[in-house]
DNA sequence: GGCTGTATGTTGACGAGGTCAACATGCCCC
DNA sequence: GGGGCATGTTGACCTCGTCAACATACAGCC
C-alpha cells in the first residue's frame, strides 16, 4: 500500500479517498459514505475531499469506475487458461462474473444502479464499462470463428450473455434468490443456458 | 381515480401517498421523493406520511410492491393466448417483462436495487417478488410438460430466465446498451438465446 | 536561503431533508 | 353530547452536502 506522504499535505488524497470510499461501502454499504465520515476515517476535515472531487457524485463515480477495472482485471485474468477445450473460458468468465458480485455487493451495486441518471453521463465510468463489453465481444468473437457458437452479431450476442450474468449477479445480490438455492449450481446453469442457446444451431 | 374523501381528514391518505410518490418517482426518479415535497404536492403537511408509514423507507417499499404487483397483472394478462403454439407465451412473458422496465425505469430501479439491505427483510416487498417467480415457475412446468423445454427443476429454469430478463432490463434502463442498438431485436434475441438454452437437448 | 503563488486543507454557515415530540382536531361510537 | 383514538400540524434537532472565507504548506524562482 502506497501510504507514505507523496505529494502535498496528505500525500495522495485523492487516491486514499477512493480507497477509502471503497472500504466504507464495503462495510456498511453506500449509505454509509458520508464526506464526514471519509475525511475522518482518513485524518482529513470534511471539507478536504472537495480539493479532490467536485461533489460526491464525483468521488462515487471514481470508486465505480475502480470496481469496472477490479472486475476486467478478474475476467481478464483467465486467460491464463485461454487455451482450455470449447468455450469453458466463456463460462469461466460468467462465474468469475457472478463472483465478483457476490464479493462485493455494495460495490458492484454501485457500479450499476446507483444515481444512474447523474452518473451515466460519466465519460469515465462508461469508458470503464464499455472496456467490459468489448472484452466479452473479443471473446465472443473468438468463440465464433472456431464455430463454437453462432456466428451472429457478436455484439448483440455478448449483450445478451451479459445481460445474463449481470441479472442473476443483482437478483442474488438483492436477495431475490432463495437461500436454500445452491449459488453455484445456479451460476453453472445460467451460463450453460446461455451457451447452449449461442451453440451454433446451423446444424440443426 | 378515488380522490373523495374516504375514511377520515384526508380520505385514504395512504393510497394517496403511494399513488403520488409513484408518479413523483416516475417523474423525477426516487431522489425526488421527500416527505416534504410528496407532502406538499397532497396538500398535507411534512409529518402526515408518519401516521401511515414508520419512516420514508416504508413508504418506498409500498410503492415498490405496487409495482411489482402492476408488472405481475401485466405478465399475467398474456394469459389470454396462452393456448398460442409453443414457447410463445414465455417469450411474450419476457418482453412484457422488460417493456415494463423501460416504460417505468425509476419504478423499476425502485423494485430492485435501491436501499437492498433496509429493505430485503420487508415481508411484503418479498411476497410480491415471490409471487413473480412463482408464476414464472408455473408457466415452465406447463411447457416442460408438454415437452417443450428440458425437464429439470422449473425454479432453476425460472431463476435462469428471469436473470436473463433482469439483466437485459437492468442494462437498458441503466443505460449500459448502446443506443444505436435495436431494443426489439434485442429483447428477441435474448428471449430467444434462453428459450433455445432451456430446449430439451435429451434428443441430441 | 527567503519569497510568492498556488495547491491543499480547515472552519463556519446555510439549506435540504428525515424524524420525533407536543399539540391540535376531526370522527366514530357509546 | 362526550370520550378517545385516528389523523394532521408545527417546532425543533440532527445529519449531510456544499460553498465561501480563511489558513498553510510546498515548489520553484531569485
Amino acid at each position: 500500500m502506497a501510504e507514505r506522504a507523496r505529494t502535498y499535505h496528505h500525500g495522495d488524497l485523492r487516491a486514499s479517498l477512493v480507497e477509502e470510499a471503497a472500504a466504507m461501502i464495503s462495510e456498511g454499504g453506500a449509505a454509509s459514505v458520508t464526506m464526514r465520515a471519509i475525511g475522518s476515517r482518513l485524518g482529513v476535515s470534511r471539507g478536504a475531499p472537495y480539493r479532490h472531487f467536485p461533489d460526491k457524485t464525483a468521488l462515487l463515480v471514481a470508486v465505480a469506475v475502480a470496481g469496472f477495472k477490479r472486475l476486467n482485471r478478474r475476467l481478464g485474468s483467465g486467460d491464463a487458461g485461454a487455451s482450455s477445450s470449447s468455450v469453458e473460458r466463456l463460462r469461466r468468465m460468467g462465474e468469475q462474473y457472478v463472483r465478483f458480485a457476490l464479493e462485493h455487493p455494495a460495490h458492484y451495486r454501485l457500479m450499476y444502479g446507483k444515481e444512474a441518471l447523474a452518473r451515466q453521463d460519466q465519460p469515465e465510468l462508461r469508458k470503464a464499462a464499455g472496456a467490459l463489453l468489448e472484452n466479452l465481444i473479443d471473446v465472443i468473437r473468438v468463440h465464433q470463428q472456431r464455430g463454437e457458437i453462432e456466428g451472429g452479431d457478436p455484439r448483440a450476442q455478448a449483450y445478451v450473455a451479459w445481460s445474463a450474468v449481470h441479472g442473476l449477479a443483482s437478483l442474488l445480490i438483492e436477495r431475490q434468490i432463495d437461500p436454500n438455492v445452491d449459488v453455484d449450481d445456479l451460476i453453472r446453469q445460467t451460463t450453460q443456458t446461455i451457451l447452449d442457446g449461442m451453440r451454433d444451431r446451423s446444424q440443426d
